[in-house]
DNA sequence: TATGAATGAGCTTTCATTCAT
DNA sequence: GATGAATGAAAGCTCATTCAT
């Protein structure tokens, strides 16, 4: 069949690559075809090969693609800033602005990463771990400071990042709360779990909280993060 | 051959559901095979038909028999407690140990919710919101009578929710922290982040707390973190 | 669809074989499709699978099968008997006879050791070794005894297997020739090959023999054994 | 861009023939793909079309090309030559010459007849015929003079062609025996087997044969036999 | 002359499921 | 209660081939 006039093959990696994002956000890795991928931009199955080796690299690159757009423009929007509580807030407003923005893409990287193969696995949740740097030096600044009351900062690291990223479970664009709102309502459930309940300025003396009297803890083998 | 004293078609029953339960959490549920499954009790794939009517049943089981449970103890555990602040601490200990000793059950309920057709669907999501329920009239309540900084409790629930339920992302059991010290850690994040930095007058005595007093729950038979 | 009565996996599983050999013999193993073997066979092409792991091994297992069975009745008929020339006989006739019977096999055997992958070639080759290494064996004996005149029985092995072999590419039975007289004509070529023929009365000096004249037929650019 | 000087089609048309007859040698013609093939030359599969009608026509040129070089040649060296005998030695050494010179060629004409269609293959086995029947009459001519014997000149013929044939089987370039060695070899087979009933017992004096006249042979580095 | 996008058919293989025994 | 033979659909993937550019 003549090729649309325009059409080319640039176009149609894009168009792959979006409905890839679509149909995995929707059905899952394992459970989309791709047949129906073909089917969505138009292509016999067997023509998605000339734009990915095979369904687990399209995946992969979907996955990996985003995880270093992340990881860049997060690291882009805290350049400059100092203080601590400032890069919290920073932090929190771009997780959350970006999630919101970017829903399938986040959910797959998320969800789908069980379905990668070992080494490609192993690549994301590399990405994933600097990532989750940023947001654990923060926290780690931020005690060092006295600013922040954090026992735990891979536990608040993981905690933190788990609430915010949860967001992309429910939220959905147009719904009755603007993103600002959300924002500023995450926001302050973060920097409320971190600064312990207490006035900031005056912080109240730590000592009442009865969680730093066991301080027996086994020597420290750093729980392997997750499941690999 | 006669049959092994004292098996029987219960036992076999029980059998495939942990089997189920084990390799849906490893490898998920499209991507196990009811011939995997099989082989994990010792059947021939057919005979697990005796079982269950069909794969997409066997899923819905193990999540809504999940979801009743944790419905069911939550709810126990919350019996009887009238102070928001303490019942907020009984659903956090009880959500995160819960968690910790049934990672997989857990896993797979928020995961394969998307393998669940319409219908089976349906009801898993209505537990769900009775779940969720729980906590955002716990919030609710707080709020109503100033305990709580909580401007949008169905966000705040979302939030905390996903919070808590990140655990199951990355705790092994036998890792550096104890199951207590992991409560203590996430039930600060929460408190402070619901009591919104504000001091709580004078902070009720932690004592009378029922969080560490029942940390037997039940003789971790779960099994782990499946890894074969 | 009910099973024919009397049916059973034994019996389906000789019938894919033979019908395995009949479609490799016919097509070649590369150009006969599981399809195809299915139909043969009236099963859908799925269900070979109960009866060997994948193609690959098909072939092989029809392939060692039939070497194994070869190299045994082989061994079988030159049992007992000690002097070489008698060996010579017996090792064609039963050389000859075998392939008359066994066309198809023969000829898979022999063609399609390139299909096989590396670990199963490594093991009929193993085989055919051995199966030569009989024919050497006698070559080696007679000329010790002085009763071949054999200078190298290597080769001789190869160009009177090759010679022998060569059979199944014409053979038909019902032909004009009774397998006796065929086995009577190559016996003769092998016996006056390795007992160095007659003294062809006064030979010809050889020097007239414009073999060795030129050696440099062409620039010798043929592409080398190829193996990238 | 500009095309490299001197490139022209007939340059890619000869590239693309010895690249399919290095490739149809080492894989087979069903196992090539033409994108191998493209590959090999350096162009973009759907380009090989200007060289080729189809993958059929391929192999039908190379083997139909290789079958009227080799039977020219064989007629070539044998023209002139009126002696059974003499003439049967050189049919020996040119064929033995040719298949050790053009080992690719030779395998893939005796093992792709089967992948050509029915109207090729027709062709390729009249110039087959043709060939054999160049020893068939040097055999009938042997017989008739009285110095072969032979009872079955058919037979005999695709007996001897079968053992010559099968050299390339084994043979590559830089064993340890020369090609000479190797002619000499087969061809005392041959002429053994068709001058047939040599007196066992007094066995003529083995001086002369020319054959053992040249024992300076390489250290012995075993041919290893055959490909693998 | 060559590209590169695309086709459409076909491949081997896996799967959930059925059912006579 | 369990087997084991079989189905039928679908999967991921490869292939020879076409054709506008």
């Amino acid at each position: 069949m003549a090729r649309t006039i325009g059409s080319n093959g640039a176009r149609t990696a894009e168009a792959i690559r979006q409905a890839g994002v679509k149909l995995i956000y929707k059905h899952g890795y394992e459970a989309m075809s791709l047949r129906q991928l073909a089917a969505e931009v138009g292509l016999q199955s067997g023509s998605l090969y000339k734009y990915f080796d095979n369904k687990q690299t399209l995946l992969f690159d979907i996955v990996r693609d985003h995880m270093e757009d992340l990881l860049g423009k997060a690291e882009a929007d805290l350049a400059g800033i100092e203080d601590p509580l400032a890069r919290l807030r920073v932090f929190c407003a771009f997780h959350l602005r970006y999630h919101m923005t970017r829903l399938a893409h986040v959910f797959i990287a998320n969800m789908e990463i069980r379905s990668l193969d070992e080494a490609h696995r192993a690549v994301v949740v590399g990405l994933r771990r600097r990532y989750e740097g940023l947001l654990e030096g923060i926290l780690r600044q931020g005690a060092a400071q006295g600013v922040f009351e954090v026992r735990e900062p891979k536990v608040a690291t993981y905690a933190i990042i788990s609430m915010l990223t949860g967001i992309c479970m429910w939220y959905l664009p147009g719904g009755r709360l603007s993103q600002d709102e959300i924002v500023d309502t995450y926001t302050a459930l973060v920097i409320g779990g971190v600064t312990g309940g207490a006035p900031l300025q005056p912080l109240a003396a730590p000592t009442e909280l009865p969680v730093h009297e066991k301080p027996t803890r086994r020597p420290a083998s750093v729980p392997k993060a997750a499941r690999t």
